[in-house]
DNA sequence: TTTGCAAGTAAGTGATTACTCACATAGGTA
DNA sequence: TACCTATGTGAGTAATCACTTACTTGCAAA
């Protein structure tokens, strides 16, 4: 991976995560990144390959987030770790996990990929265990919501001030009781 | 509003919805319309007053869909009734609906506009009235929260099948104690 | 030293984009 | 009848799109 391959990566990263997908010319990315256009499709291939490899490499990023939290005995902690780390990715490292929570507004196929990744799998498991050890009557849903929760918390905390930002949280976990 | 009109209207709010604004050129548009691309330019002046419009329209109908939770006097019911509506929504009348709601991948200074609408306050007043008169210790949150999550469901519920979603619909009631 | 190959570029490609313009057609009014 | 205006079209426009191609450059192995 040499520099100017790894510029284009963060670029490209920066670019679809604040102003969309289809709205990211390649040739913007090339201008931003300081590279040739050419060198994007030397080096990825195509607009669509390099959408996916930046949906890999956040996949990578999900599983070492993630990895503290299968060894997480506590359930409360669990849940409560979850929504600090959101706030702390929401100040940042928003571009980088922004693309994947608005990934279904960019490319519904890559999407889907996604989705249906093994690491989602893992978090959706992580968090249906936790409400199943606290005894939640349908442990199911309750999964369903707090991972919706949490993706929509992507879209509106970068909006607000750092104190909303944390205050909202703790609503959400007095909410769950933690 | 002639019926060529009407059917540019109709005809872009379907394809704004399923494909995003960017994804879909004026040319489709014209063709899905049956009319000449012209037109479109003719009666709306560019792509984005085209967008304007169908939010304008979207107001309207948003401000008849809460007309009758005005006079609404018990809390539980508002809530209820907004959910219920958001699943006869999504069954229904979705594309119209999710235009507003997924404004702000679309085109966020638009979607400025929509969410600093009249009518999106008067909405958020509606169920912070309702979260205070069933003595929640927070309605501020409350309703926040709230907007958040139905703003989500129309992210995820078309993907689901009919007894998932109204399962789920079920269970947030529940969570509300409804 | 020579060879070979990955990294990188500049200048293209045809297709598509939002948008314009000259013109045709109809229906109502003077 | 003659004229006007709103509605509508088809063939354009320059700009931009994703992508390609012919061509260097630098570096490491033979």
């Amino acid at each position: 991976m040499t520099e100017k391959q790894e510029n284009i990566l963060n670029t490209a990263l920066k670019l679809f995560a604040t102003k969309g997908y289809t709205n990211t010319s390649t040739s913007l990315i090339a201008r931003e990144a300081g590279v040739s256009e050419g060198l994007i499709f030397r080096h990825f291939g195509s607009k669509d390959k390099l959408l996916d490899e930046l949906v890999n490499l956040g996949i990578c990023d999900m599983e070492k987030a993630i990895a503290p939290l299968i060894e997480e005995v506590d359930p409360n902690k669990i849940l409560s770790d979850i929504l600090d780390f959101i706030l702390h990715v929401v100040r940042n490292d928003l571009e980088k996990w922004q693309l994947q929570m608005t990934l279904k507004y960019q490319s519904p196929e890559i999407a889907k990929k996604y989705h249906s990744s093994k690491v989602i799998m893992q978090m959706n498991e992580i968090i249906e265990n936790a409400f199943r050890k606290l005894n939640y009557p349908n442990p199911k849903a309750e999964t369903k919501l707090f991972m919706l929760i949490i993706g929509a918390l992507f879209t509106i905390l970068p909006n607000e001030d750092e104190i909303d930002q944390e205050s909202f949280i703790n609503f959400i976990k007095s909410k769950y009781n933690i």
